[in-house]
Parts: structure tokens; C-alpha cells; sequence
DNA sequence: TTTTGTGAATTGCTTCACAGCA
DNA sequence: TGCTGTGAAGCAATTCACAAAA
């Protein structure tokens, strides 16, 4: 199994900035947009455009372009974003309580309604963030994901503990998974996605090829 | 321009994985290890592997595979990430905060030498990370890019304010950026590295295919 | 044997170019 | 005219398969 929908998986990463520009352009109050001015306003070209979002329908209408606040409730259906999700986070060190008081994701109808750690330090203690919630041991996992309908998880952990965590989560019910420790996940059946911040910052270096100074000890 | 090195963008993106992954082997003793080895536990196949590897030199031994150690070198140094790199920060509301106490940067040779910010309230604030820094005005970057040979910006500002900080950061002199904010950057003729957790979220949505609850309000 | 490095074959993605509609 | 949707063409990336090396 493996690649069935027969739409490239680059097309599907590509309506997420489509929906962003969007939303850029609708806050400008424009009404209809053409492929070649979203295409220009992301650097893609306007038969690419065209085609990504012909995969999923016929949005556009010739002689005017699409418009704006109609596809963005097309996209949002297709991307599944119409709809909130119950969202749990694990690890409650710096970047836990960092993503704990980030907006961007309630704004996207992603809700964080449960956070798990392992450490007795910091089981029972309050975290403040759109809701209040009070971190739980790692045991109480498959309880909240059945209680309150969870599908996805934010990986907020050390790189060494993330497979484990991952194996946990997975075992709990969880369908999807938001990674950010710096590892490979294994054996995961399940959807993946993963932030690694080293890799942008390598991908830069690569390409401003060699500017650095002193050797790394 | 654009496009000259002959070299996949994808395979540069792997090198970082490869990278990542070889630095887990070594931690675990491997002296050496397969390009078989070393795609199973990335998801790639074994001939993507060679065939990356081999757009940059031969670093392989038939019959025994790739020597650990050495191949970190070589892909470090053909990343960059062999020599430190002085980098700026602007943007210290909770995401840039965050990333100031995030140890990853340094570790892989990243340092945050400046850090910027264009309100008063915090403007002169000292922050604490790897080093204790003091918040400045953006009008001081300039300056500061040349004093510190500063080649990077990592964006941590809102989306509104993205692009014009993006112009405000290339006219100083910096040849690469970091983007947190969720826009595309428009005319910036340098380097950009993108980090959308939006994207990632609808990502995930999307393969999950539609388990949300209610409408989003 | 095992495993690399690599041309050839294949797959997949993007761009082209135009019919059809407003 | 302006613009979409789409088959065909072109290009890029991946996989195949094998000679050569240890």
C-alpha cells in the first residue's frame, strides 16, 4: 500500500499556502482571484496553480478567476480544517510550555485538551494556555484520548524518549502525530509529521555555502 | 538564475536526514553502516541512499558500506555546519522567547549573537540563553550584523510585520532567513527557510481525512 | 559474499498550449 | 478579451540492475 489518491503529494502540501494566501488576499478585501496572481504572490506558476486545485474540483470560472472567500471554505473542506480537533500535547519542558501559549493552533480549530509528561516534577502542576489544564502522567493517556475524542498528538520531547512516547501515543488511539524531537519514527502506523529546526537551519547553510567562522569544537 | 548545481533539491534535503541519522548510529557504536541500513531507518530505499550520497563524492567502501565517523564529516562539511555561524534574532514575544532557551541552535553551531526587537516595552530587556543578551532596536542591526559577522535571521515576529522586517533584515546585510511567521516572503533575494506549524496541522488533517468534530465557529 | 557507484529505464511532476466558456 | 481546465509534451527524480571492488 502506500500512494493511492493519484494527486501528488506535493499538490496537497501546496493547498495549505494556497489557503494562506488567501486569507491574505480576503483580509485585502479582494473578492475574486486570478491562478496567475496566486501563483505570483507564492512563486509557483499559474498552471500549477490551476492544475493542483483541479485535482480536487473545478473551483475557478473562466474570464473571472476564483473566488477568494469560496475557495477558502473549498480548501478548508478538503484539508479538514472545517472542523476542530482535540489535540494532545506530551512533554512539558521549554517547547511544551512554548507550544502551550502558541495561538496559531486553537486559531486553526487545533485544541490542545490534555498534556502528558513523565516527570514526577512536573505531574499535577497547572499549565496555562487557551484553557487551563494540569499535566498528567503518561498512564492516564488512553483514558483522555477515549473521553475526549483525541486524534492527534504534539511530540514536545527529548530526541532519546521520542519512540518511545511515540509507541505509547500510538498504542493509546492516537491517529496522527506532530513531531519535534529531531528523530526518525519507526513502525509508526499512522499519519507523521515532523518539525525539525536543525534541517531548515542546515538547508540554509548549505546554500549560502560556507560563511561560517570558526571550526565547531 | 536559479537551479545550477545539477543536484536534486530533494537529495539536499535528505543530506540532513542522513546526517541525523548517522549521528543516532554513532551514539549506538556503529562503526559502520549500508546504504540499505541507512534507508530502511529514514523510509528511504537503499538506491536513494547511494545515489544522494554519490552527487557529492564517493564516501562508500563495496562490500563493507559507509564508515560512520567518517561520513558525518563529509556531509557536515558539505552542509556548512562544520564551522559556527552567527545568527540574529528578532521577534521576543513567546516564540522568540522560546527559541533563545531551544539548546538545539548551538548545538549544531548556530549561535544567537543579537536579538532584536521594535517595542519599547521590551527593547533594552535583558533575555537569558546561551548568552544573556539585551534586547535592541531594529535600527541598531545594521551595526550589528557588521561588528558580528551575522549572516542568518531567525524571523519571530507576527505575520503582518513579517515582510517588512524580512526587507529591514536583507537591507543589513543578512544573507539567509529563518521564517516563523506564517507568509510568504515576496522579493527577498536571499536564502529563506520556512516553519509553518499551520501547514503541518493541515497536513496531518488531511491524511486523517475528515475524524474533526464540530464546525469550526 | 556483500555492497558501492552508475548508466538506463521508469515513474512522477510540472509546464505547455489550447479548446471552451464568460 | 480574460481566464479556467486539461490532454500532451517535457523535464526531473527515483528505481532498476549490474559491473566492479573488497
Amino acid at each position: 500500500m502506500g500512494k493511492s489518491s493519484g494527486i501528488p503529494e506535493p499538490a496537497i502540501r501546496r493547498l495549505s499556502f494556497y489557503l494562506r494566501q488567501l486569507e491574505t488576499f480576503v483580509a485585502q478585501q479582494e473578492r475574486t482571484v486570478s491562478s496567475r496572481q496566486l501563483g505570483d504572490a507564492l512563486g509557483f506558476s499559474d498552471a500549477q496553480v490551476r492544475k493542483d486545485l483541479a485535482y480536487f474540483g473545478q473551483f475557478g470560472h473562466p474570464g473571472i478567476g476564483y473566488r477568494v472567500e469560496g475557495l477558502i471554505v473549498r480548501i478548508r473542506r478538503i484539508l479538514g480544517t472545517d472542523k476542530n480537533w482535540n489535540v494532545l500535547l506530551v512533554g512539558m519542558g521549554n517547547l511544551g510550555k512554548a507550544l502551550m501559549s502558541y495561538r496559531g493552533f486553537a486559531k486553526k480549530g487545533f485544541h490542545i485538551v490534555a498534556v502528558f509528561d513523565n516527570h514526577d516534577r512536573v505531574i499535577g502542576r497547572r499549565v496555562d494556555g487557551p484553557q487551563r489544564l494540569i499535566v498528567q502522567p503518561m498512564e492516564d493517556m488512553e483514558q483522555a484520548v477515549k473521553t475526549l475524542n483525541v486524534r492527534l498528538a504534539v511530540l514536545a520531547v527529548p530526541a532519546h524518549a521520542a519512540q518511545e512516547v511515540a509507541d505509547h501515543v500510538l498504542a493509546s488511539g492516537v491517529r496522527g502525530i506532530l513531531n519535534f524531537a529531531p528523530v526518525a519514527l519507526r513502525n509508526v502506523a499512522c499519519a507523521v509529521a515532523a518539525v525539525d529546526l536543525a534541517v531548515h537551519l542546515e538547508q540554509l547553510s548549505f546554500r549560502l555555502g560556507g560563511g561560517g567562522t570558526s571550526p565547531t569544537p
